[in-house]
DNA sequence: CGTGGGACTTCCATCGATGTAGTAATCGAT
DNA sequence: ATCGATTACTACATCGATGGAAGTCCCACG
């Protein structure tokens, strides 16, 4: 009785609000608003109740009802890593143009929030997860008893225990290995192995590297292969320190991801080193930093819109068919040959 | 009847069934659940129901009848633009130690996805928003009915419409362009003006740069202002190769953000011109791309922690007062100068 | 021995939207 | 005029959790 027709009030209106406006059941504004069959002239009237009181349907409501929540997360360590940030970019496109929303989850890494985020994200709150693990390994993963649809990043499971989306990271760190090795580089240095398991993405990594030097007829010198704790600028800045101190420095880097590379690349040039004349680089990923760096990265290129566009078909995909066998997909890559690597003449200097 | 205890079946367990195993009502378990008064023994065989049928509550039914999601919108047109990616990593840790969840939406500055951030993200799906306009002007804020909680960011809307949280950004720009003033540079560029309204970003900016022009006695050539249709790498450029084909070219450049600069540096440099011998760069917002850049970008740097925690504590002091009036916060800023405007000798060449 | 008050616990209504079943009205065909 | 088939709509139960009122039990106190 307080509240007159064009003032909202405190409470935001309800389907009841509407169908008392326009003298119908509630059903029947259900039914407007999700497209069923309803005589024109009512849907008009209903319609006109929805504009006037400004109605939107509840979320929460729908949701239960429904047993869905239309929210997807993507759970990775940090959502400012530039290779992350493009992801997420791409992911949370591609996810709305199939109605979802995305939430973002930053693990930083840590097991604990990572073991959160394979067991469904404490509430059903997400429909489903697009998940980049750091701390997990298929094992963990294998054990969880949560039934969240969800689909890994960036590594080979090698035995499916859950659907999967990754490039072929021994080949393609191979490819990056034999194009430096091809350039005549004799000494090529590795940055970014990790102390993980032996499906990891470092390791693949690191195996392709191997194999290249083999194919290439190089000696593995394990002092030319650098672990870094994480993968940013700074761990690849010192990385770079260590081994130009070596009593013979390496000819080439082969970093594991970009902003390594960009941070060795800020050494070599402090320490006088010319690139690629001194030292090549190449990097892993394709960020946009590397396009623009002086000198720009060579680097292998994954293909970031196919990475996304199939981690939300297997996810929805999974969504819809919960006991379907696991699926692996693997997205293809390029080498991006650029300056650093000794692409075309440098221009000045 | 057809469930054992131990198989989960197929839908998962509601605070009902937790009850019946527990041999409670569900108001019990509720309790137990939100840490009321429950005697120690009932509590234990509540917990160890829980546990044995792995319940967690059902967040939408919870939200439903709390009248609250625990989810808040961070709105901003790419996340992949390390301004934002930083800030967005900044947002989503400190939201989730106010338990709350981040949703990302990405309006890609495009005027209908931003009228539809601000009307509220379509359904009550959000408890709050936090936002960072490109189209959207004070005024079109000022029209909002939505009543849905709102937190702007980055530009200093005159008359409250909104919760506000920036730096200042006249003094910003001045301190930027003062400093370039201060090095002996006479012909100083703008990059990054934009076709807005008074009170946008990009206008503030110019004005600071006006001002600081106007301080250290230059004149101001309206042929060394030049816009940006978006802040990426690739508008730095372009920009940076009209200006470098004038008759008359700039010796330095005072650009609106770091990744204008970054992209006009790496022209300047296929150009010829040395950094900052020939042309000195002055970026704003410090990402990290730019610490580690050759040469190392001088940058206006806002405190982004500061705006994280300060946008969240308007958002989420809005939620608990609707009513009260909108406050304005400004977060402190410093410049850093790094090698791009002259700090300490380039080591090599 | 009766009683008042904690301390727990249960019952019931409720949040807002949707599925199901059922009623009323309309139409074409017989 | 009658019947079955549509069509258009309504009433009601339901999703899962929570707030509030009411009930039960036990014990101390007069």
């Amino acid at each position: 009785m307080t509240s007159t027709s064009a003032q909202p009030g405190r409470r935001s209106a309800s389907m009841k609000d509407v169908a008392a406006r326009a003298g119908v059941s509630v059903k029947t504004v259900s039914n407007v608003i999700n497209g069923a069959h309803v005589g024109a002239a009512t849907r008009e009237r209903v319609q006109r109740a929805i504009a006037d009181l400004g109605y939107r349907p509840n979320i929460s409501a729908r949701n239960l009802r429904r047993g869905r929540t239309g929210i997807l997360a993507l759970a990775v360590s940090e959502v400012d890593v530039p290779y992350f940030a493009e992801l997420a970019r791409l992911i949370v496109d591609t996810a709305e143009e199939h109605g979802y929303t995305i939430l973002i989850d930053q693990t930083g890494g840590d097991p604990k929030r990572e073991q959160y985020v394979i067991d469904g994200m404490g509430a059903r709150l997400v429909d489903g997860i697009v998940f980049s693990p750091v701390a997990m390994d298929h094992l963990d993963i294998a054990r969880r008893v949560d039934t969240t649809p969800l689909v890994l990043l960036g590594e080979r499971v090698s035995a499916g225990t859950a659907d999967h989306v990754a490039i072929d990271n021994v080949s393609a760190a191979r490819t990056a290995t034999a194009h430096l090795a091809g350039q005549g580089r004799r000494r090529i240095a590795a940055i970014g192995t990790q102390p993980s398991y032996e499906q990891s993405t470092s390791s693949m990594r690191e195996s392709g590297y191997r194999a290249a030097l083999k194919d290439a007829g190089l000696p593995v010198e394990e002092s030319l292969i650098v672990s870094a704790r994480q993968y940013h600028r700074r761990d690849g800045a010192e990385a770079a320190a260590y081994l130009t101190e070596l009593e013979n420095p390496p000819d080439a880097l082969f970093c594991f991801n970009d902003t390594l590379a960009l941070g060795a690349m800020r050494t070599l040039y402090d320490r006088g080193y010319r690139i690629p004349e001194d030292v090549a680089v190449v990097g892993f990923d394709d960020i946009d930093d590397g396009r623009y760096n002086v000198p720009s990265l060579t680097t292998i290129s994954p293909d970031k819109a196919g990475i996304a566009r199939s981690a939300l078909r297997l996810l929805l995909d999974r969504i819809a068919a919960v006991d379907s066998p696991p699926r692996e997909v693997t997205v293809s890559h390029e080498l991006r040959v650029r300056e650093s690597s000794g692409a075309g003449p440098r221009r000045h200097r």
